[in-house]
DNA sequence: ACAATATATGCCGATATTGGCATATAATCA
DNA sequence: TGATTATATGCCAATATCGGCATATATTGT
């Protein structure tokens, strides 16, 4: 047999740098196919490609223009990424406060 | 070409569901590869080669023990996920405030 | 030295993925 | 209707991935 998962739920979706580039610039506006072609600079079929995955996932939407095509993130189909791995944010945010407190330790003997 | 970047990176190591699942089981106690072994109940072949994936990009830490290996997770690897889909949280998270604000002023009125 | 235990590796087959190019489809405009 | 613009699709080649099985390696115990 083969690979289990394929691009077919977020996580793997995002695992390909370009479509996080592609929902990075979509983060804050909506946009034509066009428009992130010519801001990423990349060729088309390969935007439309990478958006048909995001969109097959949902983290896109896409809505009709005319003979354009305007696309917006869907950002609650990331939630299930955010939430698999916040637990374990604290592993680092406890050393980091481990480090503040050595560091603070050190600036109260300089004193 | 072929495709771009492989099980190099944390978030390619993590969109297997069987090593986010192993990163589980080791998100409390650090083990040796027989207990993954047992706790899972997947061929040894299997979970030594996922852990050697995530060994490869930092997300585990090996120990040696005699003929044993133990493993722990390395979770600051996890950071850059964290860091990559916190921006996006705001978007659930604002409907969800919205959604609150709208329940607390139904209970206004009620009163 | 030999057996047993713990773990890693090598090879294979099946399949998924990506990029590139050409082309199809759809919509607008002259 | 024919041309142009916007976007999606199809096909191909190269390659990476995953699971399964057998086997190698390393360590310990007798």
């Amino acid at each position: 047999m083969a690979r289990t998962s394929t691009t077919h739920d977020p996580f793997n979706a995002v695992a390909e740098p370009k479509r996080r580039r592609i929902l990075e610039t979509l983060a804050n506006d909506e946009l034509t196919v066009t428009e992130i072609v010519d801001s990423l600079d990349w060729p088309q079929p390969m935007v439309s490609k990478h958006l048909g995955v995001l969109k097959k996932v949902g983290l896109v939407e896409e809505r009709r223009a005319g003979r354009q095509r305007i696309y917006r993130v869907n950002a609650e189909r990331l939630k299930p990424i955010f939430d698999w791995v916040t637990p374990f944010e604290h592993y680092w945010r406890e050393s980091f406060n481990r480090l503040d407190d050595v560091l603070e330790e050190l600036q109260k003997k300089e004193k």
